[in-house]
RNA sequence: GCGGGCGUGGCGGAACUGGCAGACGCACCAGAUUUAGGUUCUGGCGCCGCAAGGCUUGGGAGUUCGAGUCUCCCCGCCCGCACCA
């Protein structure tokens, strides 16, 4: 007897597989492809069980792919700039650079550890020159194609951090990585120009099947495409027009004042002389645009004094400053039509402007309209509206924006909430934005043989600020273009650049052009991309500008969409802890007594079970994969991380279930080492020998289609199945025998791809010398999946009275006479008169009386 | 407010196109063998009931021979977006 001992066999296979090459991939166009990636992790130090549940799914699909005769590439890299490195050389004195290539050494030795099939030859740091050249090498290439812009605008500033971040960035109003309030400021800044893509992406969306609806739906939302019309007044006494976008050009006749954002233009003017005015937008200013300011704050305006010209009725118009309306959206003004929007009516009734309906909902009479407390914002026949009056709101939309373009006082027009994407940011660790600044020439990119422009090695962080900044000599230069003396730019790329192209860096890792175009027109692109939800829009979104902006510049082919599937995994939550006191404990401090109570593991106080949360340090709810490693072994954190919940769930880590899985893995390590010798004596096939040989290979069937559909919870079910079928059977006689040793061998190679270590000691055990790894996924014999016996149900008025087995396909008459024959469906009939059954045939029998 | 998702035993969850609700696992209970190593094996386990039987998929209505699944209303939870004109 011999006994299952992860630590070794894992170490065992990992060395084999290495040895052997197995996961390095080349390119070959006589196979099919297949990329499966993971969204590969920011290198802070350690993996967690998040990484472990995305990996291990991932692993699961590589590997059987690999089965199944794929040529796969499943690669890892590091996204490797960013503030926490930082943050360790401003609070640890430690270089950023050497920060994070010491976490990368020992979290891809953490990696190896669990046993992800990776070919590690094609590993990548974003932080490494050999790849941020060549991201600047782009960034040139998208200079020159204009797709990239520089400008001064209102950016979001976030104080802690010290840097700018991306509309992307900014969750509730906080920077997403410090929480900090966000502030704005206005600065000179590089842009990618994602918006000349706005349509583009939201059209793809819909072409993207394998994509999470969700994911799409939040894609769409965040484009926020809508259709409208802008509109220019003319403005009483000046010769300027003020322009406004609407999406209700058709209620334009209801139009009972204008509104123009605080950071307009005309309000600046205005402010200038008008003291009171000034004050007013200071105030706005200061409450600011957090969730809480905006939900709570009243629509609020001042007149500038400005009138503006109605274009069909000549109405005079007052133009408020408003702090309702956003320089970022639209126009940065509008018309206020406040029968048909709420807003407009709150304002309306505060400053005492008339409300007029132009729109009467179906079955008014137009005399009858009249405005209560809400806006009517439905469709239904103008009114009150020249020559718009009967038509339907759809219609009237149309009619009004062709007759402002024939008038020449505006035109139809499509606005979108996405902005151009904001890249510079004033932090040290990042990729140096490759321009120089000059005097005389302006801005002039590095040339090309001069790259990469490297990152300072001497830098100090001892002051805030960007250090790059502070540096003495690294930003002066001398202008390419006239020779003179220059400025190096300071800012660095936001680290979502590094992200938005490393999936095509992976197809030729080591090539000296950004990306080799044949290795990218084989692998791309990504079958599979797994990863979490929370980069639904940034990195995603990015990704999915990046890969068109490559293809236009021509780095890539004709490519439409870097991810063909996506996946987005849950995350993994564990139980809290509270000592007597209230105080947090983390799982290690706490022990279970044999009565089920919780105690601290040393005192023996009391301890109580908090909620169930995301696994997160300040909650203290974390178990560390290596220590999980350490007394389960990988294959059994692998095995938990997919048995039990959906993928894309949330999943609760616990010890007990940990347990559980081991328990089996030693059962399944029992059964093989303890398995009867082939005997091979082939005895008749009798009864025992085919029940085994079917679910052996409805076992086969099902599994495989779960995996294809990423039920993985459901595939493990499947194997405790076949087990629950197989435990004594092998008792059954010689012809039993080779079929419970056939079963045996198809349960080792449907775990391989969960837990790759075991299977391929116990199919070692089992007497082959191919390794499991290299060897095709198993086959189901048809003729032993299909069903012979069926198991009917018999109802009487929709009740379950009995269940049938008959020969699959019995005709529906002779079902019928089998459920009236059975003693309990007659005895539900009783002496009842039978008015109908129902039969479908290898199902049901239902009899209605 | 808008958009999306979800609600099934003590728990995680199964249930393909409407057709045996609760697969499988965890926890629990009973028994057996006993284990140096996180034992192993057998059986039970939605609720009520001694039983026959009845009830049961958040609540209510509807369609249907038949509803966890479809339709409508309501309740609750989660996620995303949000003065977006």
């Amino acid at each position: 007897m011999t006994r299952y001992d992860a630590s070794e066999i894992e170490g065992k296979w990992q060395r084999v597989w290495e040895q052997r090459g197995t996961f390095r991939a080349t390119a070959d166009r006589s196979r099919p492809k297949y990329y499966v990636l993971e969204m590969f992790p920011y290198p802070s130090g350690k993996i967690h069980m998040g990484h472990v549940r995305n990996y291990t799914q991932g692993d699961v699909v590589a590997r059987y792919k690999r089965a199944r005769g794929f040529n796969v590439l499943h690669p890892m890299g590091w996204d490797a700039f960013g503030m926490p490195a930082e943050n360790a050389a401003i609070e640890r004195g430690v270089h950023p650079a050497r920060w994070t290539y010491d976490n990368i050494a020992n979290m891809r030795r953490q990696l190896e550890r669990m046993g992800f099939s990776y070919d590690w030859s094609r590993e990548i740091a974003t932080c490494h020159p050999e790849y941020y050249r060549h991201e600047q090498a782009m960034f040139l290439d998208f200079l020159e194609a204009d797709l990239v812009d520089r400008r001064e605008s209102w950016v979001n500033w976030d104080p802690v951090d010290n840097t700018v971040l991306a509309n992307e960035q900014v969750i509730d109003g906080k920077g997403w990585r410090s929480g900090a309030a966000v502030e704005r400021r206005k600065l000179t800044q590089w842009f990618f120009r994602i918006t000349l893509f706005a349509d583009e992406l939201l059209d793809e969306l819909a072409r993207l099947e394998r994509w999470p609806e969700r994911v799409r739906h939040m894609q769409e939302n965040w484009i926020g495409r809508s259709e409208g019309a802008l509109v220019r007044f003319a403005l009483l006494g000046r010769a300027d027009r003020l322009e406004v976008f609407t999406t209700r050009p058709d209620t334009l006749f209801g139009a009972s004042f204008c509104a123009v954002a605080i950071d307009h233009p005309l309000v600046a003017e205005r402010a200038g002389s008008d003291a009171v005015l000034a004050r007013f937008v200071e105030e706005c200013r200061r409450l600011g645009t957090t969730e809480e300011a905006v939900e709570t704050a009243e629509k609020l305006g001042h007149d500038t004094g400005l009138r503006a010209i109605h274009p069909f009725d000549g109405r005079e118009l007052p133009v408020y400053a408003a702090n309702f309306v956003l320089m970022e959206y639209g126009a940065g003004a509008i018309f206020g039509c406040p029968a048909h929007d709420q807003r407009d009516l709150e304002f309306a009734r505060k400053y005492g402007l008339s409300v007029l309906p132009v729109v009467a909902p179906a079955g008014v009479a137009a005399p009858e309209v009249v405005v209560g407390a809400e806006a009517f914002t439905g469709d239904g026949r103008l009114i009150n509206s020249d020559f718009l009056d009967g038509l339907a709101v759809p219609e009237a939309k149309r009619a009004m924006a062709q007759r402002l373009e024939s008038i020449g006082a505006g035109e139809r027009k499509v606005t979108y909430r996405l902005r151009d994407w904001g890249v510079s940011r004033q932090r040290y660790w990042g990729c140096p934005i490759p321009v120089i600044h000059c005097s005389g020439c302006g801005v002039v990119p590095v040339p090309r043989d001069q790259l990469p422009v490297r990152l300072p090695d001497d830098v100090t962080f001892d002051a805030p600020g960007n250090p790059l900044d502070r540096h003495p000599t690294w930003q002066h230069v001398v202008c390419p273009r006239c020779r003179a003396p220059a400025r190096r730019e300071t800012d660095t790329f936001d680290t979502f650049v590094e992200s938005s192209w490393y999936f095509a860096r992976f197809c030729s890792p080591r090539a000296s052009a950004p990306i080799e175009r044949d290795a990218a027109a084989y692998w791309l692109p990504v079958d599979q991309y797994l990863g979490g939800i929370e980069h639904a829009i940034l990195h995603l979104l990015y990704s999915r500008f990046f890969t068109r902006a490559l293809s236009r510049t021509g780095h890539l082919g004709a490519l439409a969409e870097p991810f063909a599937g996506l996946f987005t995994q849950g995350m993994v939550l564990h139980e809290t802890y509270l000592d007597s006191n209230g105080q947090l404990l983390f799982p290690e401090q706490v022990a279970r007594r044999d009565d089920g109570r919780l105690v601290h593991a040393t005192t023996g106080a009391p301890v109580t079970a908090g909620a169930v949360e995301k696994m997160s340090k300040s909650k203290r709810n974390v178990v560390d994969p290596e220590d999980i490693i350490a007394a389960f072994g990988a294959d059994t954190a692998r095995w938990f991380m997919l048995s039990d919940s959906p993928p894309e769930r949330d999943l609760e880590w616990t010890a007990a279930g940990a347990d559980g899985v081991r328990r089996f893995l030693n059962r399944l390590w029992r059964l093989v080492d303890e398995a009867p010798a082939a005997s091979g004596a082939a005895g008749a096939a009798n009864d025992g020998v085919l029940a085994i040989r079917r679910a052996t290979h409805r076992t086969i069937a099902a599994f495989t289609a779960d995996l294809e559909g990423f039920h993985f919870n459901r595939a493990v079910a499947r194997l405790y199945e076949l087990v629950n079928t197989l435990t004594g059977m092998e008792s059954e006689g010689p012809a039993a025998i080779a079929a419970y040793r056939e079963g045996l061998e198809t349960l080792v190679r449907l775990i391989a791809p969960i837990c790759p270590h075991l299977a391929e000691e116990l199919w070692q055990r089992l007497g082959h010398d191919r390794l499991l790894v290299e060897t095709p996924w198993p086959e189901a014999d048809p003729a032993l999946v299909a069903e012979t016996d069926v198991t009917i149900a018999v109802q009487v008025n929709g009740k379950l009275r009995a269940t049938l087995t008959v020969p699959k396909g019995l005709a529906k008459a002779a079902a019928e006479k089998a459920a009236l024959d059975d003693p309990a469906v007659a005895r539900a009939i009783g002496d009842k008169p039978v008015r109908r059954v129902i039969v479908v045939p290898d199902r049901i029998v239902n009899v209605v009386v």
